[in-house]
DNA sequence: TCTCGCTTTTTGGTATGACCAAACTTATAA
DNA sequence: TTATAAGTTTGGTCATACCAAAAAGCGAGA
């Protein structure tokens, strides 16, 4: 309708400011309301404009924010894909500005140390109230840990493997988003270290430790156990590559 | 320069993709060195198109990007502001992510389990190595908690202001931030509760027992305090005015 | 001299229309 | 049936134009 409306926009931009704001809130709703399926690829950027009653400046500009947002995936040629979000990808948002704090003084560490008192909370919750399940899945980690310990790649999965289920144990989906976020953060500062079997080993008793205390149902053990374990992998990183400054 | 260059772009898009990354990249790393004066307002878009040589369509998508990261703060029609990434701005970009999360099946729930989860953490770690200065955060804290109790908007404030001397205990800049997130996300959640001076007392009393379990160094004492008071929290919540789907 | 209100001048928000190159489709030849 | 070539979208950019709200000047009055 209209074929001769200029700056006077049509009928979306009802209120204030950026009709892109109107454009970014409808396909949102869109999204999470399932309108827009999962993992589906967007409309052509000609189809929303006309849906939408928009130029394409508007379109794209809210699609850029959405992307950068994580409700939808574009790679540079494609067309976007509809991603429902969830804990992971809120987390995966704000991956970059984290990766710039980490970047300054302290970050690393900072970051690191919450990592160290998260866990030392959820170890103790598993020593509280680990489920017979639960049990079995931190057996079966730290068995697979076990085996794992002379190919050091290996070994660093089924660790972080062996923390994750911690992270499980709450039932609370938050909790392994954070681990998510930990592992995509703090790996590029692990994987440069050094791995060895001994090494390996000196971390698979640590996790021993750790799930014997849990078994046990003795909160302060296993906090204990985690601390040292944490710590001590700490310091072997920091002693080995960076000055102090992480 | 060359004014008849079209579609093929200048000297910008020297690699992939969008030329649109390219800028962002750069004026990121600009923000982040501070070479962009931190709260100073970005440079006029046809500034920056000639800058970069690009075409404002790209500038645009750039600024749009870098402002729903939160290195930007743009207003609808206003000059955008840098913003000098900090935790906080990292937990509020995720905000919108957040909220849709919140209103899915239990997401209120998981959240606010969360938050009981870390104070739990938080409370014990003030019992074990509070300092000095910090029991006299707490006790300022405290004591404001106390004489607003009569005023439930007043309290309201000196109940969150209390709880985030807890989250500043660690010197962890990444608590407070976390902080902040639980009170945006809660907030509304609670706002509509009716409070009343009984209340606000009944509140106030767990404060102090967390208060005195603190500076008894009793991290099970000040985490069972904690405990009650969040639990009880929740559940009046829950009981006032949701059914039981947070 | 300082302030308030009125012009200009900027500057953000949008719309159009074009064009290119890479994706995607479809028809065609092997 | 399959490999391939031709044709058609569709995302990425650029250039230009216009509007309205900000911001910056400016000049009269306190």
């Amino acid at each position: 309708m209209s074929g001769s409306d200029h700056g006077t926009h049509g009928s979306v931009a009802v209120q204030s400011g950026r009709a892109a704001d109107t454009v970014i809130a409808e396909l949102e709703q869109q999204i999470v309301t399932g309108a827009l399926e999962n993992n589906a690829p967007l409309p052509a950027e000609r189809n929303l404009m006309e849906q939408f009653n928009a130029s394409r400046t508007v379109i794209r500009e809210a699609i850029a924010t959405l992307s950068s947002r994580g409700l939808i995936e574009s790679k540079p040629r494609y067309r976007p894909i509809v991603r429902k979000p969830d804990y992971v990808t809120a987390l995966t948002a704000v991956g970059g500005i984290v990766r710039h704090l980490l970047s300054e003084h302290g970050g690393v560490k900072n970051l690191y140390d919450s990592r160290v008192f998260i866990e030392r909370a959820l170890v103790r919750e598993a020593a509280l109230s680990a489920q017979k399940d639960d049990i079995g899945l931190l057996r079966q980690a730290l068995a697979e840990n076990e085996s794992a310990i002379s190919d050091s790649d290996a070994f660093y999965a089924t660790d972080t493997a062996f923390h994750g289920v911690l992270y499980r144990i709450p039932k609370n989906p938050i909790f392994p988003a954070i681990h998510e976020g930990y592992k995509s953060w703090l790996a590029p500062h692990w994987e440069k270290m050094l791995r060895s079997p001994e090494r390996n080993l000196v971390n698979f008793k640590s996790h021993e430790a750790i799930f014997t205390a849990i078994v046990e149902r003795d909160p302060d053990a296993a906090e204990e156990a985690l601390v040292n374990h944490l710590k001590a992998a700490w310091e072997y990183v920091r002693v080995t590559f960076d000055t102090d400054q992480l």
